[in-house]
Formats: C-alpha cells, structure tokens, sequence
DNA sequence: AGCACGCCGACT
DNA sequence: GTCGGCGTGCTC
C-alpha cells in the first residue's frame, strides 16, 4: 500500500458534513456548511456541540442520519494545514483496531489545540538611534548595552538580560530607544542539519545498506537485532540520513525518551543538530512550533515517546521504533496501543519503512520475521569487539543472606572484589522505596491501601508509606494503627533505599548512588546523575527500572540483580519473556570498555528455564521453548488476545453485569471467553474490577466480536467496560 | 470530554 | 427556606 502516489484530496464537499471532535463520542457529528465556506476533507473547523464550540476535524460527506432541520452550521475554517488523508485513515484504523471511539484517538493527534490558531506574533526589541536628550540611567544603560550588537530580544528575555523590570524596557520603547518589532513566526524553521557519514565497522555498514535500499521504496517492516554494544543506532542512523538525503521526515519512537541524555548526545555528534523532542516534559511552545512544522512538512527528525506517532507529519520517509520489546509502548490508559504494532500500521498507510530495533526482539515480533512478514537484519558481534558479560546465578537456597538482609554472602565477596580492583557496581532492584510491606510484629495487622488491593510501600526518605497504584498516601505510623502498640511496626522485604542501607553498612567507604524515579526527578537530574558515574565519583549505583535504559558506564564490571524471580510472580505468561527481556538489557550494562562484565542474579528458582537458559548463555533454547509453549497454549503470537475489565464503586453492579456479559457472550468455534475472575488489581482507586479474557485463532477478527458482543449487551449504569487488545499485563 | 439537568444534606 | 454535592445523559 502507497498512500504517497495517490493524489491530494481536492474533494470540496458542500451542504452537509461530516466532523470528527476529538471527544469520545460515538462517532462523527453531521454539520451544515454555510454558504461561502469551501470545505475538503482534513480541515480544522470550529462548530458548535450544545453550549459551546468545539475544534475538529472535516472526516468527509455527511451521512444524512440527522434531519436537515436540526443541523448546525460550521462556524469557522481554521487557518492550519489540514490533516492528510493519511493521517486520518490512521486515525480511523487506530480507532477500530483499539475497539475506541475516533474521537479519543483524534484528540491524541489534536493534543496542541494553540497550534490551529493562527500564529501570534512576537514582539522582538531591538536598538535604535538614541534620540536627543534620552536620560540614561545605570539601568537603562544595561539594557542598551545589551543591543548594541544588533540583536533582538523578547521583551522578558532582554529584562532577564539587563537585569531590570520591563518597566525600563517600556520607558524605553516610549523614549524612542528601543525599535519594537511585530514577527509572525513562519513555523517552518531549517533544523540546519550537518552530517557526515559515520565509520562503520563492516557489520554495520551491510546492515545499513539494507536499511538505507529500503527508504524510498515504500512500505517495509525490518527488525534489526543485535545484542546490546553492537551499534545498531549507528546504524538507523545511516538510514535516518538516507531518508533526510530525500527531504523526508523521520520519526523514532524511544521508551523513556526523557532519560535517554546519552541518545541525544549522539544524535548530535552525528547530524549536527539536537532532534525535535517530543514527551510529556516538553514545554506547550515548543510542542506547538513542532506540531507545526511537522504539520507544514519540513524537514525533520522527531524523537518522542508513543505519543508522537500521532503528530501530523505530512511526509513520513523512515519510521524507527527502539527498543521495541519494551512494555512502556504500550498504553494502557485512556486509548489502550501498542506504540509499536501502531508504528507498523503508520508505515504501512504512509508508505514508508519501519525498522524494530532491539537486542531482545518480543516474540510477536520475532514470530512476524519468521512469518516473512517483516525482514530480519542481524547485528552479530560487539562493536567496541569486547566480550559479553558473564552471566552467573547465585542460588539463594544454598547461599542464603542473614536475616533481614538481601545480599548473599557470594554477592558479597564479589562486590568486595569489584571495589578493591577500582570498579564500579551495579545492584538492581525492581522496587521502589525501603520495604514493600509494613506489619504490626504485636496484632499482625498490615498496612493496606484503602482503595486498592494492595499493600503501602514504605518510603522512608520521604517519611510516607505510599500506594504505588493511586498514589495513597499518609505518614510513617510510629505506632500500630490497630492494637496501637509502639515499636512493634517492621519493615518485610526489601526495597532499594533498604538495599542501600545494607550495601552502605557493608562498604561504609564506598559512594552510594541512588537512582529511582523518587530520588532522580526529570531528565536533568538523571543527566547529572549519569555525568558522575562516569566521572567515577560513583562506586555503587543502586537502582530500579530506569537504571536499565542505555547508558554506558566503561568502568562498571559488575551487576547484581538482587531478585531475578520478580519477574514471575503471578500466572502472567509474559513473566518469562519480561524476564528474559530485562535481565539481558541489564547485563548489557556491565563490562562495556576493554573489561569484561559480570552479572550476579539471585534467585531462589535456580531451575527455572529462562534463568538457567540466561545463565548458559543459551537464549535460543529458551525462546524456542517459550515459543512452543506460547504455541500449545493458542496464546499470542499464535493466537489473539484481548482483555475486558468491567470496573465499578458498586460490587453488586459490577457482578450483576459479568453475569449479563456472561450469558451473551459470543459462542463460537475459534473463540474461548475465560472469567469473569477477579481482576490482579482487585480493587483499584475503589473500583471492583472483574476481568474476561478473550482467547481467539490468529485469522478471528476479535474487534469485530467484541464489538458485537459489548453492543447486544446493555452496561448497567455505574459500570464501565475496558477493552485492551494485545494486553501486556493482566491488570 | 464538558456541561446541564436533577434530586438530597448543611448553611446565610 | 436556599446553595451545592456529583450521578446520569446528551451533544449533529
């Protein structure tokens, strides 16, 4: 499919129209055109809902359900670039392949609202000829030394400067001194991009070369894998490039976009010029000006979270998902995505190749290369040609740590040996916080949160226990809140700030480093954090997930993962994969420079396939035998999945609409419904959640049953239906 | 998503 | 007696 050769859409539509709004409403809202307006298909247009006016988006011809009578005319034509027919056949399939309205998916695509109006001018001032008789004062002076080379400033900007109020610049302006100037910003600005090609070991450069013959010729789907090290970013780098060569945009979707300093950083040494960024941290200016030059089609690499996929780029040359194994692309709130199968779909209606890049590629994505759906380029060896870490298991029940300590004794001794030999280390714990549960040593009562099932995390830097799924929280109780007994309150299990605490006790001469999402807030911080590790003012970094995201620490030789079996908890037949997954991203941080690494994994299931498989270095016994069982049990990537979880205040409303979902649901050959069951998270911000799981052959089309499903059954009020496709987790 | 309409508790 | 809480329902 090449939507790129099909010609623009110069359909004028008259009369009667359709709108999407970017609300989640049913579907599009039928509008009257007023006499004088030319409308086509993608424009932005204001029209009115109820009381109010509302912005949205010309979807096509009306389709004539409401009367002529009733139908409000549009009121406005916005003066923005109209929405491709690309983009909206994206939005569309987006919404129908979610089981979500349009409108919830457009308002991913309309999340600058200020980017349709008309772009406001900024007033720039600058020097002028002094008039006669100007009083200079100290201040005033300041300021018109501050142009004298001719620049320009904003109003703020030039204060900021002289360090005065903008009274001086008003006096100023009133005086004659300062020249103000009115700018319209044209939106499309040069990023000015300056590069070279990159040396590239032979390895990369045949990579590239397939990656660089499939920009331009139309749509494709490539996974490129390599173990961690092995410069696949060099690599979609040569065909971020090609595609740049032919004057076309690209987008790269990266997961934790605001901690990935070090990716920024060569990106610039590579092109010359910073990316656009686009996640939630970026400032509405900036979000704007890009929203707007990407919709004008200039020139462009957008880096971003999930969310950029829908920005309104006019001519998709190169999409590049990294690390696309990784669970952050997958929204699970609002509109429920896989930011990686969207990309695909993205590349598909706009022509334009897709490239998966990852050391651990999912085993969905590893089952379309296998299908021939997608290409396969391979990485095979490190570039930097060290050697991969060395991968041991530390058997918990033979070499238990003391009590109330989480460390063995192996572990230990290896740390020791690390230190003494002037390398760093790095503990990694998956939990946030010191303990994860705190109970009453006298009654036995356990901190819980009142609207979750799940227990209160103790933090003791901050001096709260806090719940991790609503955000609950109070003080640290010094007394029990049931028996009020004093002193008998104990921290069970260990979070990272407890682990700290040991590892400080055992090695008081060693600097510490904390590194979770409480004590390293925004991507500054997580830079500055990252700058001393490698400044080695750093011996030990103690960590959580965010620790595990590309970054190259030459002097760290040793990783220890504190509990490899948190990964399996649960029935979630993802627990290996995920587990598999982090462990070899993890262990990608050790031994990067000329020495080789170490990882320690603790673990309590010594003979659990995935672990001895890891630790055997033999990954393709794993996931083939994952695969098989995946396979056996109709699960995805050989069957589809989806989730339903019905959630409500009221219990008995939410069991009496299971039981009516349940006797109208679907009966058919190639599709299991399993539950209603209580779903992982019970109990949710005081929401009972029950959960169906819908168990369907690869060739059913389970949007279609769904749909039908959901729409012969009526939701009693005070009840709400989610439905996840592909579900990730079973929450 | 908003915003209005609509029925039950604490205030000038 | 009113002001206001947010539950339910509609918006072309």
């Amino acid at each position: 499919m090449n939507l790129n050769s099909s010609p623009p859409d110069e359909t004028t539509l008259t009369e009667r129209i359709s709108v999407l709004l970017p609300l989640p409403l049913t579907g599009a809202y039928d509008y009257a055109v007023p006499p004088g307006m030319t409308l086509s298909p993608g424009d932005f247009v204001t029209v009115p809902l109820g009381p109010r006016e509302r912005t949205g988006v010309v979807w096509g011809a009306g389709d004539g359900d409401i009367a002529a009578g009733r139908l409000k005319p549009v009121v406005d034509l916005l003066p923005a670039p109209p929405l491709s027919d690309e983009h909206r056949r994206f939005i569309d399939r987006v919404a129908a392949y979610t089981v979500s309205p349009p409108g919830a998916v457009l308002r991913m695509a309309m999340s600058v609202p200020e980017a349709l109006q008309p772009p406001r001018a900024v007033t720039y001032f600058s020097g002028a000829p002094l008039p006669q008789g100007l009083k200079l004062t100290d201040a005033r002076k300041r300021v018109l030394a501050a142009v004298a080379d001719g620049s320009r400033f904003q109003a703020a900007d030039l204060a900021r400067k002289a360090g005065v109020s903008s009274a001086v610049i008003k006096g100023l302006v009133v005086a004659g001194a300062l020249r103000r100037e009115d700018v319209t910003p044209t939106g499309s600005r040069d990023p000015g991009f300056a590069y070279t090609s990159a040396e590239l070991s032979p390895d990369q450069a045949s990579a590239a070369g397939v990656l660089r013959d499939h920009v331009g010729a139309g749509y494709s789907t490539t996974l490129l894998e390599g173990v961690t090290g092995s410069g696949k970013t060099e690599v979609y780098f040569d065909a971020i490039a090609a595609a740049l060569d032919a004057g076309r945009q690209c987008l790269v979707l990266l997961p934790e976009i605001a901690l990935s300093a070090q990716w920024l950083n060569r990106f610039e040494d590579r092109f010359g010029v910073a990316p656009a960024c686009w996640h939630s941290d970026v400032r509405r200016p900036e979000k704007r000006q890009l929203w707007r030059q990407v919709a004008e089609g200039g020139p462009a690499v957008v880096v971003g979270a999930r969310s950029a996929l829908f920005l309104p780029f006019q001519d998709l040359g190169l999409i590049v998902v990294d690390e696309e194994h990784d669970g952050s692309f997958k929204q699970e709130d609002g509109v429920s995505y896989h930011a990686r199968d969207m990309a695909v779909l993205r590349g598909h209606l706009a022509g334009c190749p897709v490239v998966l890049a990852s050391a651990t590629p999912s085993l969905e994505t590893q089952a379309n290369v296998e299908a021939g759906r997608y290409g396969h380029v391979m990485l095979p060896d490190r570039h930097a040609g060290a050697a991969m870490p060395k991968i041991a298991l530390v058997d918990l029940r033979r070499d238990p740590p003391p009590p109330q300590h989480w460390l063995s004794p192996v572990v230990q001794a290896g740390i020791a040996r690390a230190l003494d030999a002037g390398d760093q280390v790095m503990l990694f714990l998956n939990r946030r916080g010191y303990a994860p549960l705190t109970l009453c040593r006298t009654c036995g009562h356990r901190y819980g949160c009142p609207q979750c099932s799940a227990w209160l995390v103790d933090h003791r830097l901050a001096g709260r226990i806090v719940c991790h799924h609503c955000g609950h929280a109070e003080p640290r109780p010094r007394r029990c809140q049931v028996c009020d007994d004093e002193d008998a309150l104990v921290a069970c299990g260990p979070g990272v700030e407890r682990l700290a605490e040991e590892v400080q006790t055992l090695f008081p001469d060693a600097e510490l480093a904390l590194m979770t999402s409480d004590t390293v807030r925004g991507a500054d911080a997580a830079a500055a954090l990252v700058g001393r590790v490698e400044a080695q003012e750093v011996d030990i970094l103690i960590g959580t997930q965010m620790m595990a995201k590309g970054h190259h620490f030459p002097q760290l030789t040793l990783v220890v993962v504190v509990d490899a079996d948190l990964g399996f908890a649960g029935a979630d037949p993802r627990a290996a994969e995920r587990t598999w997954q982090m462990l070899s991203q993890v262990g990608g941080r050790a031994g990067r420079g000329e020495r080789p690494g170490h990882v320690l994994l603790q673990t309590y299931l010594a003979e659990q396939p995935v672990l001895k498989a890891l630790a055997e270095g033999n990954v393709d016994a794993f996931l083939d035998g994952e695969l098989e069982a995946r396979s056996i049990q109709g699960l995805p990537p050989f069957g589809r999945l989806a989730s339903l979880i019905v959630s409500g205040r009221d219990q008995a409303r939410v069991q009496a609409a299971c039981r009516n979902l349940l006797r109208t649901a679907p009966r058919l050959t190639d599709v299991s419904i399993l539950g209603p069951a209580p779903a992982v998270m019970a109990i949710l911000r005081g929401h009972h959640r029950q959960r169906f799981l819908v168990k369907a052959a690869r060739e059913v089309n389970v949007q279609a049953v769904i749909t039908d499903w959901l729409g012969a059954a009526k939701s009693p009020s005070g009840v709400t239906i989610k439905v996840d496709i592909d579900p990730l987790s079973f929450y």
